[in-house]
Order: structure tokens, then C-alpha cells, then sequence
RNA sequence: GCGCCUGUAGCUCAGGGGAUAGAGCAGUGGACUUCUAAUCCACUGGCCGGGGGUUCGAAUCCUCCCAGGCGCGCCA
């Protein structure tokens, strides 16, 4: 839309005595189509030029009669604004011409290259099952790992496992303590995860055993033979768990560095804090104060030598710098470590790093039960691996009821599965908690991933009828598609590339996700509206060469948010 | 106690200075001999949490209050 905005900020901008792009940016899109397809208010020329608005709009619009552009074709007054109205022949086949031209590449853009951009994002916690509040980091962070890489940005996702920690201390005596290798060998994550509850559990009788835990992570940062090998073994059978989800998901990150990776660049870390001269002892524990800033004392140090989630992220920051010389790091996490963040760049400020601020953490709200919050450590949580399950097994019963002679039901209830639980999680803002409601994430039907695929499905169902996959361009098609739901369906296509940059400017995949429920109800209305394969064979080719440039949008849009677009469903 | 986030229709949420506040779900009624009814159409449903303020104009910005959530040195 932006193209066409300038178009009119050129025409503009000598009448109102405004600067072209502030003319572009005045402009709006009016409440209903009968007024128009832009509107320029002039409420802010009212002060300078002492007249009212709605008069503004007069003159202006008496400047304009009689005047046209390339794709606008007349400019009439309407109160304070002056409504510009499209030339649809010309706009239309403008519009469709460059979604079919092009093609996947349709929505991208360059605006974001030389940007390297790393996204932390995912990082489940070892020893615990894959839980479906780690779902929206990862699904998340994928949408705007490849939302940002169609922008032209390079994107490294990096797989922050929580792989280090106290929580190993306790695994390893839950497991010395209780632990089965058969129970282990037969289910590793579950075996694991009942271990996990059950010592919560018992260290509220016996407050012995936290102690005890502290004592084996510390072997363990000490890289005691007993304890490394625990680790790894747990480390080991979790990841491979993991890998089965993220295989399903089709999600690939560039590296696995888990907490862990940073070990060795502790000490260094550490050390360099130091001559920086910003730590301190306190309690016998070394800090950095921001008192000053208006946050909490930063540890890096524990009393008993053991370091923190903290210590860890400053070295990976540092490393990540280091390693991919970043434009920005993004922190995919969520809200309630907000505070964590903002004492690491913080802390990055202080060692007078420059490229502290571009480290950023975007954060989402909680996924929780009606009845509360979840609780990992009680055994209350839903796991991602089956509410993906049963999302597929639900998308088949469908499947095979609706349509039971489909050819591969398999792959088709698969996407429509994963794409509803993906689409469930991003199209909300993401900063808002959810409430996790089966009924909810198994639901096709209203603002769904289902609704978006199913119209996809359906255009693609047409082009098959019509026996041609690419309908051929044919210069004038646009003057075919004169009807309300023709000109509203090209004018949403038109917004797709801006959308897509606006959800990658602000990090919310949900911006791209409403567009394309916008895109699939536009396409409804049109088709029951109107038909597309009617005798009128200008007609006919016009609205097949619509319908493929909508499918082309759904497509590329479901692409990126990680969801699958079937030929049929 | 302090800090951050959220509050819009019965429910779940869009809209985040601009024209008459919109969807989905739920409810009611309609549309499949016609390109897939996982769809569409119509109706019902609102002190936009409350009070002040800024502005030509506030659901939107500021401020205070209320409610809920999340944090606040030895977890991550």
C-alpha cells in the first residue's frame, strides 16, 4: 500500500505545504469502503491555517477535481477528510501482478539485510518433560526467526537449554536416592520428570535434601567423575526426547548451546567483571550494585562459589557477540524474567559495552489452568507431545468424516494439528497469559489456522477444476473484479508486505496472524459470492488469477509463522 | 511495601490519537441438486475497570485509584 500512499503524498504535499513522507503518514484508511481507500485528515492544518477542517477539505478537494494519478482516479471531500478512491481496474491488476511475479518471494524484503540477528528462543529445561508452557518461546521465537529472516535479515537461533544448574544437584540425588535404570531405560523423560515432583515433594518434610542438592551441583561444576556422568545421562535422554518434538514442529536451530556451553567462559567472565572494578562481596556472595538504576543487586556469585542463571547469560552474551559479531541478540522469554533482563543489559551497560542495548528480550505472558498458574515442580503441567497428539488425532477424525476420500490424510491432519496449536499461540499478543483450554486448542472452526488452511485448500481445490495450477497473466484483469468482496480481497493483498514488516518491527507474530484470518474471511465472503468458474471466460481467468495470487499470500503468510498450507483438506 | 504487565460484548480476544468501537466462540434464525457447510448471511449482545487531566478529537497518551497476574541476592 505503500507504493500507492506515495503516490498521493506526491499529489499532496505542495497543497498542504507538507513534507511528502508526512503526508504518507497522515494518511488513513476510511471506516467503509463507500468513502474510499485513503483518507487525509486535516484536523492538524486547522490551527495553522485558521479554518475549519471539513473547509480544508473543501478547497482541497476543489484543487483536486477533475485531477487523477496512476492509481487513484478521484479525490472528494468528506468532512475533515479528503477521501482518495483507487482506480480498481488499474489498481487491482497492479496488485495481483506483483503477488503472482512474486511468487514465494511475495511479502519479503531487503530492508533488514546485513543484519545478523541471534534469537535465543525454545530452551526447555533438562529433566523435565517438554511442557506446554515452553511451547510459545518456541513457536515464537521460530514465527519471528523466519519473519525477520524475510525481511533479509540473517538469523542464528539458538537453542538455550536449561541444561546446567541446581535442578541437576537435585536430579542426582533424586535418582541415587530412588532411581530405577529399568523405569529410566523404558520411558527416560516421564522417569525423569516423576523423580523431579517426587523430590519437591519430599524436600518439604525434609529440607536436608536441598542441601544435599547444592552439595552435588557443586561436584558437578567441579567436574567430579560421579556427577558428570549422571549429568550427561540425563542430559543425553532428554535431548533426545526433545528432538522428536522439534523434528514434528520442523524446527531447526543453528546450535544447541545450552547453559552448559558457557562452563568454561565462566571464570573468565567473572574475572572480567572485576577489572571492570563494578563487583562487590556482599554476604560473602559477589555482586554488582544497581541500586542507583532503580534494580535489585545483580549476583554473579554464590556464597558457596557456585555461579547463576545470570553469570551464564552475560558469558553467552559475550560469547555470542564474540562468535556472531550480532546486530541484535533476542531474548525470547518470558515476562516474569523481566527483571532478569534488564540487570543483564544492565550489567553489559556498565562493562561499557555498546551493543548492550541491542540485546533484546521479548517477552510473552504465562500460559495457566483456570485454576492457576502451572506448576513444573508439582507435576501440573500439560505436555507439549501430547496436546500436539491429540490437536492431529482430532484434525483426522475430521478428516475422515468430512472428507474420507482424501488421499493423504496423514500429512493433511498433521498440518491442520500443528497448525492449530501453533496458530492458538500466536495469535494473541503475545505479551497477554493464556488460558489453556483443551476445547480451545482443539477448536477448527472461527479464528483458527484451520480457517486460513481450509480457504487455501479450497482455492487450490478450484485451480484443479479449472486444470490449470498457475493461470496465465493476462494484462486488464483487474477491470474484471469490480465487485465489493473482488475489490476488498485485492486491497487486503495489498497490506500483506507491510504487515509482515510491522509484525517483525515489533516482534509480534500476531500482527501477521490476524492479517491472515482478514485474508481467509475476505476470500469466504468472495466465494460464496462469487463463483470463478463461470462461462465469461475474461471473468473466469480474472478470478482464477484472484484466487491465486490469495493463495499465494496464505501460503507465504502460514510459511511464516511455521505452519503448513495442504493442497486439501 | 516497591517495580513491571494486563483490564474492551456472557466467554476468548482485535483495535494502541481520528469518521458510527470490531471479530471469533456461545445463543437464535437462515443458506449445501451449484468451485469442500472446517464456510457464509442475519439478529441478539458495550459506563472500552473507575476518577481526574492533556488534545480540535481519548478505548488509545499522562496521572491517581481499583482488580488480577508476574517479579523483587544465593532457582531458572
Amino acid at each position: 500500500m505503500d507504493h500507492y500512499k506515495k503516490e498521493i503524498g506526491r499529489a499532496l504535499a505542495p497543497l498542504v505545504e507538507l513534507a511528502v513522507p508526512r503526508v504518507v503518514e497522515l494518511l488513513e484508511e476510511p471506516p467503509e469502503p463507500a468513502m474510499g481507500d485513503l483518507a487525509f485528515p486535516c484536523f492538524t492544518l486547522a490551527a495553522r491555517q485558521k479554518q475549519s477542517p471539513a473547509a480544508i477539505a473543501a478547497a482541497l478537494g476543489r484543487s483536486l477535481s477533475g485531477e487523477r494519478g496512476v492509481f487513484w482516479e478521484k479525490a472528494a471531500p468528506r468532512g475533515p477528510y479528503l477521501n482518495f478512491y483507487l482506480d480498481y481496474p488499474v489498481f487491482s491488476d497492479d496488485i495481483l501482478k506483483r503477488v503472482l511475479a512474486g511468487g514465494p518471494d511475495y511479502g519479503k524484503s531487503d530492508r533488514g539485510r546485513g543484519e545478523v540477528i541471534v534469537i535465543d528462543y525454545s530452551s526447555p529445561n533438562i529433566c523435565k518433560p517438554f511442557g506446554i508452557g515452553h511451547i510459545r518461546s518456541t513457536v515464537i521465537g521460530h514465527a519471528l526467526s523466519l519473519i525477520l529472516e524475510s525481511q533479509g535479515c540473517r538469523c542464528i537461533g539458538i537453542n538455550h537449554l536449561g541444561d546446567w544448574g541446581t535442578q541437576f544437584g537435585k536430579m542426582i540425588v533424586a535418582y541415587k536416592r530412588w532411581g530405577d535404570d529399568q523405569k529410566l531405560k523404558q520411558d527416560p523423560v516421564n522417569y525423569l520428570y516423576y523423580l523431579y515432583v517426587r523430590f519437591h515433594q519430599e524436600a518439604e518434610a525434609d529440607p536436608a535434601l536441598e542441601e544435599e542438592a547444592r552439595l552435588w551441583f557443586k561436584r558437578l561444576e567441579k567436574g567430579e567423575a560421579e556427577a558428570v556422568t549422571y549429568w550427561e545421562l540425563f542430559r543425553r535422554l532428554s535431548l533426545e526426547n526433545y528432538e522428536q518434538v522439534y523434528d514434528l514442529l520442523g524446527i531447526r536451530f543453528s546450535y544447541h548451546h545450552g547453559e552448559s556451553h558457557y562452563n568454561d567462559m565462566l571464570d573468565d567472565t567473572i574475572r572480567f567483571v572485576q577489572e571492570k572494578g563494578i563487583a562487590q562481596e556482599s554476604e560473602g556472595a559477589l555482586i554488582v550494585d544497581l541500586e542507583k538504576y532503580g534494580l535489585p543487586p545483580a549476583m554473579l556469585r554464590k556464597k558457596d562459589g557456585a555461579t547463576l542463571y545470570l553469570t551464564r547469560d552475560l558469558a553467552a552474551a559475550l560469547y555470542r557477540k564474540r562468535t556472531f559479531n550480532f546486530t541484535r541478540a533476542l531474548y525470547v522469554v518470558g515476562a516474569e524474567q523481566t527483571l532478569h533482563f534488564q540487570q543483564m543489559v544492565k550489567v553489559l551497560e556498565l562493562l561499557g559495552l555498546s551493543w548492550a542495548k541491542e540485546c533484546i528480550h521479548v517477552p510473552f505472558g504465562l500460559i495457566r489452568f483456570k485454576e492457576g498458574r502451572m506448576s513444573t515442580r508439582k507435576g501440573k503441567m500439560i505436555l507439549l507431545a501430547d496436546v500436539l497428539q491429540r490437536a492431529i488425532n482430532l484434525a483426522r477424525e475430521i478428516i475422515e468424516e468430512k472428507n474420507p476420500t482424501l488421499a493423504n490424510k496423514e500429512s493433511a491432519a498433521r498440518a491442520v494439528g500443528l497448525g492449530a496449536v501453533r496458530f492458538g499461540d500466536l495469535s494473541n499478543d503475545r505479551i497477554k497469559d493464556i488460558e489453556f483450554d483443551w476445547e480451545k486448542v482443539l477448536d477448527f472452526s472461527g479464528e483458527t489456522a484451520a480457517y486460513i488452511q481450509y480457504a487455501h485448500a479450497r482455492i487450490c481445490s478450484i485451480l484443479r477444476r479449472a486444470g490449470l495450477d498457475e493461470p496465465d497473466w493476462f494484462e486488464g484483469a483487474g477491470g474484471h473484479l469490480g465487485q465489493v468482496e473482488e475489490r476488498a480481497l485485492v486491497k487486503t493483498l495489498a497490506a500483506f508486505p507491510e504487515k509482515i514488516s510491522d509484525a517483525a518491527g515489533s516482534y509480534r507474530p500476531s500482527i501477521l496472524a490476524r492479517y491472515l484470518i482478514d485474508v481467509a474471511r475476505d476470500f469466504n465472503r468472495f466465494y460464496h459470492e462469487c463463483p470463478v468458474l463461470v462461462g465469461q471466460q475474461e471473468l473466469r481467468r480474472a478470478r482464477l488469477l484472484l484466487i491465486a495470487a490469495v493463495r499465494r499470500v496464505l501460503k507465504n503468510g502460514l510459511g511464516l509463522l511455521g505452519i503448513a498450507a495442504p493442497g486439501e483438506m
